[in-house]
DNA sequence: GACTTGCACTGAACAGTGTTTAAAATAGAG
DNA sequence: CTCTATTTTAAACACTGTTCAGTGCAAGTC
């Protein structure tokens, strides 16, 4: 049993998430649980309300890390990668990332959010900084006066890349995992035709 | 208490799922449970395990539903719809209609498989029959000699437009949906430049 | 040093989940 | 009317996240 004195909150709550994060990591969410961070770190159940809110509030924690890994990852990786060559480094980058892990980006992608809960500010930042990686990929794409298309040319190919990446092996909706690097490449040639046939996009109202 | 012969196997069969259909569809797979499904259509959990292997089979089933459902009404509003204007409306549809079902189509996008179970042929071919729609849209891109290319196009595409439908409200990856329209119009208005400047694609060997 | 206060921590309980088991009820056959 | 085979069920099992009441420890005060 452990003693009051033995870990400080703060030490309580690396060592929850760590856990979190190897329980998700090898067997994806459903496999985890609160009670199993628990005993993995030798409190009870009881102890993790005490410092979190809910196991939504480790789950997010989780979910956090993973990005900014990704962050990290991708500072390193795509610093500087523009235009074409970039876009399919960038592509390359996602489908390799998500795949090495995999379970942990699922969590950011499919996790649902309980009602009445909402995103940590630190979450929403890291999340636009993933978002930032793709805008500054297509960056001369778009003159300085169009950032809101940009912006929002940004958000489509993530969306679009995660689309590929995520509708794989488990799903309902079967596509093999090997095929996503494929498709990723297929879905930036597409796109990569399409900026630089219409730098100033031919946005269609609606 | 329900009888006997108040109901055949494959009444019960269809009661529980237009049960597990209606309890999806209002609140989403997380509210859904096969106790609830039971006490609604008046029999016992142990009942449903007589005429389902488990409860995942009544989740494919209405999964199944929601597929026939998109093909029937994509038979009718897709009708001959080709190229680029084509495209738009394959878009908009799709939009409309993931928005519409969203409870029910995460089934098919985001619904995990469990180990050891695979799909049956029938919801294999549904599924194949929805990348058909796509893969008729952009056929005449394409010619005969290249359908293997296009096959992979119209899964990319498809892909493309479940990420941009899926990352939406609850996940922890927020984009508001109303701006899903939007977003979808943009993929298609890269997607079809890209097409019609390379009728045949510049695939990049890896 | 003893006493009180307050917090950390706990096992047990609550309301759920999917699933299995064993017993009861029923329908049809002989 | 009895026997058998099947349907149906309540109860149990092993879980889940969460809440509650109670224990034990550490620090603060006298």
């Amino acid at each position: 049993m452990a003693r009051r004195s033995d870990h400080s909150r703060e030490e309580i709550a690396a060592l929850a998430i760590a856990s979190a994060k190897k329980l998700i990591s090898e067997n994806g969410i459903e496999e985890a649980s609160i009670r199993k961070v628990a005993g993995d770190i030798g409190h009870s159940p009881v102890t993790l309300y005490n410092v979190f809110e809910d196991f939504y509030e480790i789950i997010i924690a989780v979910a956090e890390g993973v990005l900014d890994e990704m962050i990290a990852a991708a500072s390193t990786d795509l610093e500087g990668k523009q235009g074409r060559e970039g876009l399919y480094e960038l592509a390359d980058f996602y489908v390799r990332f998500t795949q090495l892990n995999y379970h942990r980006w699922r969590l950011v992608t499919e996790y649902q959010l309980p009602k009445g809960k909402s995103l940590p500010q630190s979450y929403v930042e890291k999340m636009n900084a993933v978002l930032g990686f793709i805008e500054r990929a297509i960056k001369h794409y778009f003159p300085e006066s169009q950032a809101m298309e940009r912006r929002k040319t940004a958000v489509t190919l993530w969306a679009s890349l995660h689309g590929v990446c995520s509708v794989s092996s488990n799903s309902l909706a079967r596509i093999p995992p090997r095929a996503r690097r494929e498709l990723a490449r297929i879905l930036v040639d597409r796109f990569v035709v399409g900026l630089e046939e219409t730098p100033t996009p031919v946005s269609i109202a609606s």
